[in-house]
DNA sequence: GCTCGATATTTTTTT
DNA sequence: AATATCGAGC
């Protein structure tokens, strides 16, 4: 039997009946054996009991592993049952990881468990709840897209002037409103002058849309549960009830309505306690009940060093005040790291380090110092570029790395393409992870638009995407007449569109286009009722309403890769109706068929493409943005755009909050190297079509030189300046102010007006000295690196030069050099 | 009603 | 540079 598998427990301790679920006992790990190898907060934060659990932990101490065992112990050792547990995460991507690891710990019964994100934890909680709140179970979900669109149509019904009253911003506008979990109406009260009554008007007015529509946006998916929970009380008992664990992922990119959701599910927090009258009786005989529910074990991770998503509503707040919010929790702190490292964690502790109100963290490794950090400044973005495809090159002809191991990061997603330009004609495979969304794409969009009026026929925003798509002469004046239906006979604009010969004023041409549009649909209706699935659905949209075959007759090249994408969108639906129904653990309701379909789309992003490690093959390149990188890691890492205006983006730059925000995300970069880490920096960089000179990043001053070797200095980067032949850019233009010309087949340089380091005329490039460091100086003679300070590009060096003394030198200045 | 060309607009974005 | 949006003209 291998070590560490057991049958049977200590005498002493009764065996949990859940050791017993589905006949016989099936083989079983020590539940003492998922605490080897771990460090002592580890284990204490695996098997904690009794009080709320904050684990903060740091980049790469190994949070998932503590969050699954600690699952994997509750089921092992403290006899909870799988489906007392809740557990949440941020992604899709994150909850089939979780679930994968617990089931590979404990077996089958790990199904039973919720183990989800927020929404979709919500959906199913609203799908089971709907009819209380005035909707029905197949209700359709709105993503952002939709949002906008609803609200478009909004501000325009409601005579807006959009340069006055952007949509867009009422849109993000009412997002936040309903991550405060302020509903229209509260809004309306408290809406005090011009702008702000338009946006309660605007805000109300969407929200009818959605009811009449059957529809909930991404925020009311949250919002909506918490009402449900704190108007039902019934409804709050029975998911108390249920739920005796939960773990929360990520805790520090909560937003408060997702912290009021937690708080509503476990209950017990300060601050909760129900309505009483003065005699102590409950006011409400169904809150006394859910009062005697003992509060859930809550359990919540996060590393507020780590939160990088405050512009969406995100608030540290929740996890700095955890403690405040549930009095007798107990904190674990992470800091061992089993990733990166010394370097480049020492790098990445520097850094955060100048965050202000920030609980103090040290990321430390009992691994090896490992290789100092490399840096490069590049001429322009395409030397950056060329240097990192030259580097991957090296780093695999000498065995040093695959492809796979490989990540670029990159502040902006419009950064990615000069990165696939030169790995293209290099030959370097590469997947570039995020951008232009697979479900975000037009027609993938169209035609799911397409599934959502047929799955919901009441649903107005798909309805009016697809109403002339592809063309079919149901121009805008056609819509408003339609429109003027709906409001005059009082219908909704679906309910209209069948009426059509009521339309007055309507061309017979174009009421003829649109009989014939709802011939279409009730064909199309006529399908779906005939019990086809969602792919057999989607194949006949395809083929009744001739998107396919305009798209098949065009001659734009971009539509092949559109005709390729539907095709992708058909194995989904494929793949989703051959899945075998995931039963829901005490029969919850899990959608099937075409909203099922539907909610699956919806609700998952396809983070589904961050490359795999395939065992065999040397996968490819990751390119991403560093908000994409969070919860990645990768064993060699460039981080590039290290410029001021390009990261920190230009826009946070001029306001402290943001800016943490931005050194918080350079911290979640340099914590995603394992073993080597690049910073890369143009000085020229090509922006919107106008070229500007970028200073170096405020973060790579951050940084101690002592860490990095510096491969290629400002110095280097600038031709008519350097007086040394180091690297090859576009050749000497003597001491003048070359303009932007051609040189060497590569744009030059211009030399004047950049950075702090212009006017060093002449000096050999700054060198990167580094404690212990041997130098030779042109007066003094033979000295020691006794200490070094100060930014890389400005750094001072502390240099014991023997019997001539121990002397303070500016290395930008200081005739020494390196032996 | 549609197409073309001028004009404005660019952060990050797990759901 | 690339794309979305808008208005004029067919």
């Amino acid at each position: 039997m291998p070590s560490g598998l057991f049958q049977s427990f200590d005498p002493a301790e009764p065996v949990p009946a859940s050791y017993y679920r589905n006949g016989a006992p099936h083989l079983v790990r020590d539940p003492e054996t998922l605490l080897d190898g771990m460090n002592p907060q580890q284990r204490e934060a695996v098997v904690h009991a009794g009080s709320p659990l904050l684990i903060v932990a740091g980049a790469g101490s190994g949070k998932t592993r503590v969050l699954t065992h600690r699952i994997a112990y509750l089921l092992g050792a403290r006899g909870v049952q799988p489906g007392e547990i809740l557990a949440i995460t941020f992604t899709n991507k994150a909850a089939g990881e979780m679930r994968e690891r617990v089931e590979a710990l404990v077996g089958p019964r790990a199904k039973a468990m919720w183990v989800s994100t927020f929404h979709s934890a919500c959906v199913r909680i609203l799908r089971r709840e709907s009819k209380r709140l005035g909707f029905t179970s197949s209700f359709s979900i709105y993503d952002a897209a939709d949002s906008q669109r609803l609200m478009a149509l909004v501000c325009r019904d409601l005579d807006l002037d959009p340069k006055q009253f952007p949509p867009k911003s009422f849109t993000a506008k009412v997002s936040n409103l309903k991550n405060e979990l302020i509903d229209e109406e509260t809004y309306a009260g408290q809406a005090d002058n011009a702008m702000e009554r338009k946006l309660a008007e605007a805000y109300a007015l969407y929200q009818r849309r959605l009811r009449e529509a059957n529809a909930l946006d991404f925020d009311d998916i949250i919002m909506t549960t918490v009402n449900l929970l704190q108007a039902f009380p019934d409804a709050a008992e029975h998911y108390r009830r249920r739920f005796r664990h939960i773990l929360v992922d990520e805790y520090q990119d909560t937003n408060h309505a997702q912290y009021m959701l937690v708080r509503e599910l476990t209950g017990g927090a300060s601050g909760q306690a129900p309505k009483k009258t003065v005699d102590g009786e409950f006011v409400n005989p169904a809150e006394a009940a859910l009062a005697e529910i003992p509060p859930a074990e809550l359990c919540v991770v996060g590393d507020a060093d780590q939160s990088i998503y405050a512009f969406r509503g995100a608030t540290i707040r929740n996890i700095l005040d955890f403690e405040e919010d549930y009095p007798n929790a107990t904190t674990i702190l992470l800091e061992q790291n089993y990733r990166s490292t010394q370097t480049i964690l020492s790098a990445a502790n520097a850094v955060i380090e100048r965050n202000s109100n920030r609980r103090k963290k040290n990321l430390w490794t009992a691994g090896a110092e490992g290789t100092r950090i490399t840096s490069y400044v590049a001429d322009d973005e395409h030397g950056e570029a060329q240097f990192i495809a030259d580097e991957i090159d090296r780093l695999t002809d000498a065995g040093d790395a695959k492809p796979g191991d490989v990540a670029v990061f990159y502040r902006t997603n419009a950064q990615s393409r000069v990165f696939e330009e030169v790995f293209i004609r290099v030959g370097l495979p590469y997947k570039v992870v995020g951008g232009v969304r697979f479900y975000e794409r037009r027609e993938v969009r169209d035609v799911l638009a397409y599934l959502r009026v047929l799955a919901n026929p009441e649903d107005s925003v798909p309805l009016r995407r697809i109403i002339n798509v592809p063309k079919r002469g149901i121009g805008e004046r056609a819509e408003a007449m339609i429109e003027a239906l709906a409001s005059r006979e009082r219908i909704s604009f679906p309910q209209a569109l069948l009426r059509v010969d009521e339309a007055y004023g309507m061309a017979a041409r174009s009421a003829n286009a649109v009989k014939k549009f709802n011939d279409l649909m009730a064909k199309l209706r006529g399908v779906v009722e005939s019990g086809a699935g969602p792919a057999a659905v989607l194949e006949a949209v395809l083929e009744e309403t001739g998107y396919l075959a305009e798209l098949q007759a065009s001659t734009d090249p971009q539509d092949e890769t559109r005709v390729e994408n539907l095709q992708e969108l058909a194995a989904v639906a494929l793949e989703f109706e051959q899945e075998e129904p995931v039963e829901g653990p005490d029969g919850e309701p899990v959608q099937t068929g075409l909203p099922g379909f539907l909610e699956r789309v919806a609700l998952v992003a396809d983070s589904d493409q961050i490359p795999d490690e395939d065992g065999e093959g040397r996968g490819v390149i990751t390119l991403m943005t560093l908000h994409t990188a969070k919860g990645l890691e990768f064993p060699v890492v460039f981080l590039t755009g290290m410029e001021d205006g390009v990261f920190p983006h230009m826009r946070a730059m001029n306001n402290t909050k943001e800016l943490e925000e931005e050194r918080r995300l350079a911290y979640v970069g340099l914590t995603r190297a394992r073993e080597r880490l690049y910073l890369s920096r143009a000085v020229l960089r090509s922006a919107w079509g106008q070229p500007s000179y970028n200073p170096a990043s405020r973060f790579l001053e951050e940084i101690p030189p002592t860490l990095v070797d510096e491969k290629r200095t400002a110095a280097a980067a600038v031709p008519s300046l350097k007086s040394g032949g180091v690297g090859g850019s576009g050749g000497g233009f003597g001491g003048r102010s070359a303009g932007t010309g051609t040189a060497g087949g590569r744009r030059s340089t211009p030399a004047a007006g950049w950075g702090k380091n212009a006017g060093r005329m002449k000096d050999r490039p700054t060198v990167t000295l580094a404690v212990g460091d041997r130098v030779t100086h042109d007066r003094f003679g033979l000295g020691t690196v006794m200490a070094v300070s100060g930014p890389a590009d400005d750094a001072k060096a502390t240099i014991d030069f023997g019997a001539e003394g121990t002397k303070q030198l500016l290395l930008r200045y200081a005739p020494v050099e390196k032996l």
